[in-house]
RNA sequence: GCUGGUGUAGCACAGUCGGUAGUGCAGCUGAUUCGUAAUCAGCAGGUCGUGUGUUCGAGUCACAUCACCAGCUCCA
């Protein structure tokens, strides 16, 4: 830990050492803030000026002078009203308003070195020649105080270590990220790609993406439908009506497409659904309910819309359209706890089988007290949710970061998260306790004692939305994705165009044992075959040449470039069978 | 939505001062029948993202628009 706070000092002091150098370029940016960040640091500075790439390479070659200048960093505090006395006289607005937020009594302290001084609460090194590893990175906008109704600033990323070797090998790891991208890696493997004419957030699955999101929706459905999960079939679309029930049309209509004129009272108007919940609800709602009923849990691969804005689109992580392993369970309120543990027992396979339970966090996320208008319900249905979801996080041992705000507008969740490669942090998987929507949709339950009560409900996915799914698959395993899961599990090589005829029967075979095989009937040298399907990343790759047919084998080498040595096919059947088929639980209830 | 960047063949890129579009890989055809990372020859492929404008003439300049990328904001 000693370690991570040097390195935040010294990226502290990178980032006073940046804005001193903007500072002398260009002295009319005024300054906002520059922290480090978790990788590097940044400084916010308001200029109607456009950083250029040139002008990054003069404020770098400005930096490196400041650092050999070696000025000493001295720190001192003053009382508010000096404080703000020496800001204005700067011409610092932003510093003056961070000033003014300080609470009462909190220590005021600035930090100076040479003609630089920065409102700041340290800790710094004590000299600017400290500071040896640095490269500036890129330019971006932000919003003063990260609120979008702010003034949008210019950001300089930038990154800083102790080492110019430590730089480098960052800078490389940097690279070999942008390698396993799945927007890069993902359309190059042909899993997916966009089109203009189609539209923003609106990816192709290509056949091999289709097929992986097939594999898992499967998985899915097969695990869920053993842990006593029934299916539900419902429309992509419904009337207004239905979402002014659930509260979607006051709180989030903005994310969805509307069909009709969502104004006009007289026509009819629909939405597609961006969430499932209304509509899973109604199948509760079929019939009358006895506490016998219950738990009902119904799970669906569900086709959601949202409109995100223009800007928040990327790759297969934010679409407009997305399929999620969606599901509802309604329970009385003795059941939820053991819902909700059987709920994270499920999402933690599910994390198990891809491969990403070392790859998640989790967070509590709560609702924001002071930001009503975002949210449904009393205070105290809040407290009594949120107090019942601690309750049984703590009873498991989950280890949790709490996000406030990060709340649905009907209950707390608990989300799942993941980091893609580039460090960026998304939700895979929900799971969500919701008390407020049954009574909306007058869903109750006739409990032993014969009178009508207001179930529970909990909100959750198994494997989150597939194609976000797919791409953190993509970038976890840099393409080669675990044979269970490969859209092409195995490559047949003829070596000759005489063992062609045996390729196929072979390919013919092993798809009837139920393997995803496709046969490279080209003319071309087997070395250039096997390159090939490495570059593809296919798990295997089975050699049939005249030795081979002589024999009866076939020769089979691993995407890592192992050489397995010959096998009969019923060999190959009995060695690829266990990694072939989706993993099982064994829960069943 | 906001700030910035990018857009030339399926992919990676070149294209000077505004003068009518090129290279490599991939693809196709033919030859080769090959044993573990690239066989040889030939052919084809582009409204230069789209539109409008400036100009005798636009891949190149201007404006608009669409898409993609990074970040902010917002979310699974």
């Amino acid at each position: 830990m000693e370690n991570y706070d040097e390195l935040r000092t010294l990226r502290h002091t990178a980032s006073h050492i940046m804005a001193q150098a903007v500072k002398r370029l260009f002295p009319d940016v005024r300054l906002a803030i520059g922290p480090a960040t978790d990788n590097g640091f940044y400084y916010d500075f308001d200029t109607e000026r456009t950083f250029t790439a040139e002008d990054l390479e003069k404020i770098e070659a400005e930096m490196k002078k400041i650092v050999k200048e070696n000025l000493p960093i001295k720190r001192f505090e003053l009382p508010r009203d000096e404080a703000l006395a020496l800001v204005r006289e700067m011409g610092e607005p932003y510093k003056e308003e961070l000033i003014n937020d300080l609470p009462e009594g909190e220590v005021i302290s600035f930090y100076q070195q040479g003609e630089f001084t920065d409102l700041c609460a340290g800790p710094h090194l004590r000299y600017t020649g400290s500071v040896k590893a640095y490269k500036l990175l890129s330019v971006t906008g932000a919003y003063w105080r990260g609120s979008e109704k702010n003034k949008m600033l210019k950001r300089i990323y930038a990154t800083a270590f102790k080492t110019k070797d430590e730089l480098a090998a960052h800078l490389e790891a940097l690279e070999e990220a942008k390698k396993r991208d799945h927007n890069k890696l993902g359309r190059e493997l042909e899993y997916f790609t966009t089109v203009d004419v189609i539209g923003q957030g609106l990816p192709i699955l290509l056949p091999k993406g289709a097929r992986v999101i097939q594999l898992l929706q499967r998985f899915v459905e097969d695990e869920e439908e053993r842990r006593g999960y029934l299916l539900t079939k419902t429309p992509l679309m419904a009337k207004r009506d239905l979402y002014r029930i659930s509260g979607h049309w006051d709180h989030y209509l903005d994310g969805m497409f509307v069909l009709g004129d969502p104004n006009d009272e007289e026509k009819e108007c629909f939405a597609l659904r961006p969430m499932t919940c209304p509509f899973q609800y109604q199948v509760f709602l079929n019939r009358a309910r006895s506490y016998r009923d219950l738990p009902m849990r119904f799970g669906e691969t569900s086709t959601l819309f949202r409109n995100e804005e223009s800007g928040e689109m990327h790759g297969l992580i934010r679409v407009r359209q997305f399929t999620i392993s969606e599901g509802h369970i309604v329970c009385t309120p003795e059941q939820l706890e053991d819902e909700f543990k059987g709920c994270v027992e499920l999402v933690q396979f599910m994390m198990k089988s891809v491969g990403f339970e070392n790859d998640i966090t989790f967070r509590f996320s709560k609702w924001d007290p002071e930001n009503r208008e975002k949210y449904i319900g009393t205070e105290e249905q809040w407290a009594e949710a949120e107090g019942m979801m601690e309750k049984i996080l703590d009873g498991l041992g989950i280890n949790y970061s709490v996000g406030v705000g990060e709340a649905a507008f009907y209950g707390p969740k608990l989300d799942i998260q993941m980091k893609n490669v580039f460090g960026k942090e998304d939700t895979l998987v929900t799971i969500q306790i919701d008390q407020m929507l049954a009574p909306k949709f007058g869903m109750e339950y006739t409990d032993r004692d014969g009178t009508k009560k207001s179930p529970y409900i909990l909100h959750r996915t198994s494997l989150g939305c597939y194609e976000r799914t797919l791409a953190l698959l993509i970038e976890k395993y840099a393409g080669a994705l675990p044979m269970w899961m490969a859209p092409e599990q195995v490559r047949i090589l003829p070596i000759t165009d005489r063992c062609i005829d045996r390729a196929y029967e072979v390919a013919t075979e092993l798809r009837a044992a139920g393997l995803r095989v496709e046969v490279d009937s080209r003319s071309e040298k087997i070395g250039y075959k096997i390159r090939e399907a490495q570059m593809q990343k296919l798990p295997y790759m089975l050699m049939i040449g005249d030795k081979e047919i002589a024999e009866g084998t076939l020769s089979v080498r691993t995407r890592g470039g192992q050489d397995l040595g010959a096998h009969t096919l019923e060999q190959f059947l009995e060695l690829v069978k266990t990694e072939a088929a989706p993993p099982r639980s064994g829960v069943s209830r």
